[in-house]
DNA sequence: CTGAAAGCGCTTACAG
DNA sequence: CTGAAAGCGCTTACAG
C-alpha cells in the first residue's frame, strides 16, 4: 500500500485507472472478475490496486446496479441473551452470504421500533428480520417499511389488521406445544395445582403458551382457578414480586409453567422469600433455555428454542425470498423440546 | 401512501419533483428542511412526499456529499453476554446519533476477522469499532481497514508492531488493577495458597490480569507456585476438565483468581466433581459480573466490567474522533468494581 | 425563492 | 479485448 496515498481522499477507480493506463470500465471488469480481460491487463490491474490500496466502494456499486448488499436486523433487545444468539445466528448466514448487518435494537417499544425502521430502511436493505416489539402495529409497520422490501417476521405476530400489501414470511415458536409439553410433564409428576405464571396477554407468545397449558389442563380433566393466572413483566425481578399472587387464595398451586426463564427464575426466587423450597415442594417449568437456566439452583426444566438455530433459519429464509420475490409467503412454526432437569420438578408429594 | 406505486421500482425525487411540478433540487431542499423553500411549496412537496410513499435514499445521498451515516462493529462473539452488552450500548448511542451500526462477529478467529473487516470497509462505515480477536494482528488489520476509517480498539491490544499510521484510539478495561482487588480481597481473607486459573497467556487482557494477580501476591509477600498457575480455554468447559491441574502438586491452593466469569463458574463445577465445595473450603472470584455470576451456587465475587456502559463510552468516542479526526489518539482504562458476593469467597479455615 | 447542470464512484450496454 | 458515454439517486454551487 502506497502510504504517501493522500489521506482523507479515497483511492477510486479513476486514480487505478490512471495510474496503470487503462480506463476506468477495465478496472471494474477486473474487480468483478470479468473473463473478458486479458491476463496481462488483468495483472497490471491488480498490482495497481494493491498498490494504492484500493477500497472498493459498495454503495456506489449498490446505487448503480440497484442491488443491495445488506440485511436489516431488528430486535427486542439485543442483550437479552435470547435474541443475542439469534442476532448471531442471523449474522452468521447473512456474513456467509457476503451482505452485511445492519442491527436495530428497539427497547420492546414500537415508538423507538418505528423510529429504528425508519431509519435502517433509509439505507437500503435488501430485506429485513424484525422480531417486533410488545404491542407493534402491523399498518405502521408497512406504512414506513413499504412494500418493496421483504420483511420476516421473527418470533411475534404483530397487532392489528395484516394489510393486503403486506405479504410477510414468518418464523414463529410452537409455543402452544411447548407449554403443552410442560404441563403435562408436571401433570405426568401428579400434579394437578398447577398455575400459568408470568408474562402479558397481550403478547400473542404468551397468549399461544397460555392457550398450550390450557389445553394441557383440559385434556387431564384438571380444574383451572382463576388467580392461577398471574401476569406480570417478563422479567426475573417483576417475577419474584408478583409471587404473593399465587398465593392469595386456596387452592394453592404445588407447580407453575412459567412463561419464560427469565419468570421462572425470578418466580424461584420470589418462592424462597416465601418459606417454600422450589424443587421440594414446588415444580417450575421455563421457557427459552437461557444459559443461567441450566445453572439455576435448582436446574430449571424448560423448552430449548434454540435462539442461534433459529437466527440462521430466519436468515435463510430471507435470502430465498431475496432470490424469489414472487413465491407464496412462508409460514414456519419451529417446534421446541423440552429439556427435563428434574431438580425444578419433584413430584406431588 | 399511494398503493398503485409500481411494486419493485422505487419513488425517487425525480418522480416527487414531477408529481408536483418543481425540480429535484427544490424537493431536495425540502427533505433537509431548508428555509430557503416557500412555506407553500414546502407543504405541496410534503404531501406529494406521503403520497407517494417516498423513502429517502441515504446511500445516494452518503455517495454525493462523501459523508457516511453508519459505523461499523466488529466483536469476537455476540452471543457472549459481555459482548451482547457492549455490543446493546454501542447501538445505543450510535443510533441516537442518527447513525446505523453495521454488525460484524468474528467467532474469536483472526482470519474471519481479515474476512468481516473487509467486507464491512466496502460499505464505508464513518468509523469502526474493534475487539479484536485473540492474535490478531496491527499490520493486516491497518492494510485491511486503511488510514482513512478511524478505528477504535476495544478490550485487547491488538498483536504485532503498532504501524505509524495506525493512530488508533483505545478503550480497554483495567484488567491488572481488578484481578490486583480480587487478590487482595483473597488474602485479605487469609488465603495465602492463591492460583490464578484459565485464560491464555497470548492474550493481552489475561497477561494483564495475571500480572495484576502477581502484584498483590508480591505486596503481600505470598509466594507463588508454579503449578498454580493453570491455562485453558475461556469457557466453562474447558475450565472444569482443568481443575485436576491445580491439585496435583503440593501445596494445594485454598482459593483462586479467575481469568473470567466463565471460568469460575467452570472451576466451581469441576471443583464439586473433585469432592471440594466452592464457598465452604475454596474460595473463588471471577472477572465480568455476568448474569449467571450473581445467580451461581455460591453466587460469585467478580468484578464488574459494566460492558453496556463500555459500549456506549466506546461509540461516544468514536463519535467524537468523527468529529476532530486531527485530535490526538486517546487511550481510555475504565476501572473495574469489585463486587463481593461474600460466599463464594470463604475465609481461610 | 426556484431550476439547470455537474458530479459523488461505480457499472453496463455499445462501439470499435 | 478495451474505451467513451450514460446513468443509479442524490446534493450543491451557480444563475436567474
Amino acid at each position: 500500500m502506497d502510504t504517501n496515498a493522500p489521506l482523507g481522499r479515497k483511492v477510486t477507480l479513476r486514480d487505478i485507472a490512471a495510474g496503470c493506463g487503462v480506463s476506468r470500465a477495465t478496472v471494474s471488469l477486473v474487480l468483478r472478475g470479468s473473463p473478458l480481460v486479458h491476463k496481462d491487463t488483468r495483472a497490471r490491474v491488480e498490482a495497481e490496486l494493491r498498490r494504492q490500496g484500493y477500497v472498493y466502494n459498495r454503495a456506489a456499486a449498490n446505487l448503480r446496479r440497484r442491488t443491495s448488499s445488506s440485511i436489516a436486523l431488528v430486535v427486542n433487545e439485543l442483550a437479552n441473551p435470547f435474541f443475542a444468539e439469534f442476532a448471531a445466528g442471523v449474522d452468521e448466514v447473512v456474513g456467509a452470504a457476503g451482505f452485511v448487518t445492519l442491527l436495530g435494537s428497539t427497547s420492546e417499544s414500537p415508538r423507538r421500533e418505528q423510529a429504528v425502521l425508519g431509519s435502517l430502511i433509509e439505507h437500503g436493505p435488501g430485506g429485513l428480520i424484525l422480531s417486533p416489539a410488545e404491542g407493534s402495529d402491523a399498518v405502521q409497520v408497512l406504512a414506513t417499511v413499504g412494500a418493496a422490501t421483504p420483511l420476516l417476521l421473527f418470533n411475534r405476530e404483530l397487532g392489528g389488521e395484516l394489510p393486503e400489501a403486506a405479504h410477510w414470511d414468518v418464523l414463529a415458536l410452537d409455543n402452544q406445544q411447548g407449554a403443552r409439553q410442560a404441563t403435562e410433564h408436571l401433570l405426568a409428576l401428579g400434579h394437578r395445582h398447577i398455575a400459568f405464571f408470568g408474562g402479558h396477554d397481550d403478547s400473542s407468545s404468551c397468549r399461544q403458551r397460555h392457550a398450550g397449558y390450557l389445553a394441557a389442563m383440559r385434556a387431564a380433566g384438571a380444574a383451572v382457578a382463576a388467580h392461577w393466572r398471574v401476569e406480570c413483566a417478563p422479567t426475573r425481578l417483576d417475577a419474584a414480586a408478583c409471587v404473593p399472587a399465587l398465593f392469595a387464595a386456596v387452592p394453592a398451586p404445588t407447580a407453575a409453567v412459567c412463561y419464560n426463564d427469565a419468570v421462572a427464575l425470578g418466580l424461584m426466587q420470589g418462592l424462597t422469600r416465601q418459606g417454600h423450597t422450589p424443587g421440594r415442594d414446588f415444580a417450575v417449568t421455563g421457557f427459552d433455555d437461557i444459559a443461567e437456566a441450566a445453572l439455576a439452583s435448582p436446574p430449571l426444566t424448560t423448552l430449548v428454542a434454540a435462539p442461534r438455530a433459529r437466527g440462521r433459519q430466519a436468515a435463510q429464509m430471507l435470502l430465498e425470498r431475496l432470490r424469489d420475490p414472487g413465491a407464496a409467503a412462508r409460514r414456519v412454526i419451529a417446534p421446541v423440546q423440552l429439556v427435563v432437569r428434574a431438580s425444578s420438578c419433584p413430584p406431588l408429594a
